[in-house]
DNA sequence: ACCCAGGGTCATA
DNA sequence: TATGACCATGGG
């Protein structure tokens, strides 16, 4: 059957990547909240840069849902700058918190049913699929398969899928290729982040890549 | 000086 | 549905 080689592939490219960078123990972030926080300022941007957001908000002490809703949108803008995108990700936060807290906070919402959770989460201003999958994931911990850029550009260049399909196709793709297991979703996104950021940036897979051995894509 | 980063929204055709 | 413009800082 294909399916099963797929899904065998699938595991030997996840076993590839875990063997040779370790266990990632993502995300980073001391809380649910701060995982959040983190999702939506990550949106394009450089996570070194995130970290600087996320530590002038917390020397603010400004990393909770109260603060930062009520907070001008003003000065919420300007403790985010280094994130980029300031004016924006401030809307955008402030929309999050609101929704947060509406909704009654996390200890509500850690009892929503996952599609339940997804689908408000993707009903709020700022928030795309990505950004969503995100906190469902390693916010909330429940087993749904990241799609980024990295996720696409990678399994293009293996070949095993294509490389503008639709954010809901490649998802399902890994969900249905997959056991639905939070831990090897979680691992699997972040090894897939941590192998484009070591090689095989604009490069193709090449020959110090981990991954070598099971490319077929050619420049 | 240029490229791009752990995206998303909005306007147009 | 499918492009393109726009948002903006900081590191390589």
């Amino acid at each position: 059957m294909a399916k099963v080689a797929v899904s065998d592939r699938l595991l030997q490219v996840f076993k590839q990547l875990s063997s040779h960078y370790g266990l990632q123990q993502w995300w980073p972030g001391e809380t649910p909240f701060e995982v959040m926080v983190g999702a939506v300022l990550t949106q394009n941007t450089a996570w070194t840069n995130v970290e600087r957001a996320i530590n002038q908000l917390k020397q603010a002490d400004a990393l909770d849902a109260e603060s930062i809703h009520s907070m001008p949108q003003e000065s919420l803008a300007e403790l985010i700058r280094p994130s980029g995108y300031f004016n924006i990700k401030a809307g955008r936060l402030r929309a999050f918190c609101e929704w947060y807290l509406e909704q009654g906070g996390f200890d509500v919402l850690k009892y929503w049913q996952t599609e339940k959770l997804r689908s408000s989460l993707l009903g709020i201003h700022g928030v795309g699929p990505e950004t969503a999958d995100d906190i469902m994931l390693y916010a909330f911990n429940r087993p749904v398969f990241v799609v980024d850029a990295y996720t696409r550009r990678l399994f293009h260049r293996l070949g095993l899928t294509g490389f503008n399909s639709d954010y809901e196709t490649m998802r399902n793709f890994f969900e249905s290729n997959l056991e639905m297991d939070t831990k090897l979703f979680n691992e699997f996104h972040a090894l897939i982040v941590i192998h484009a950021k070591d090689v095989c940036r604009k490069k193709p897979l090449c020959d110090q890549c981990a991954l070598h051995h099971f490319c077929q894509w050619q420049p």
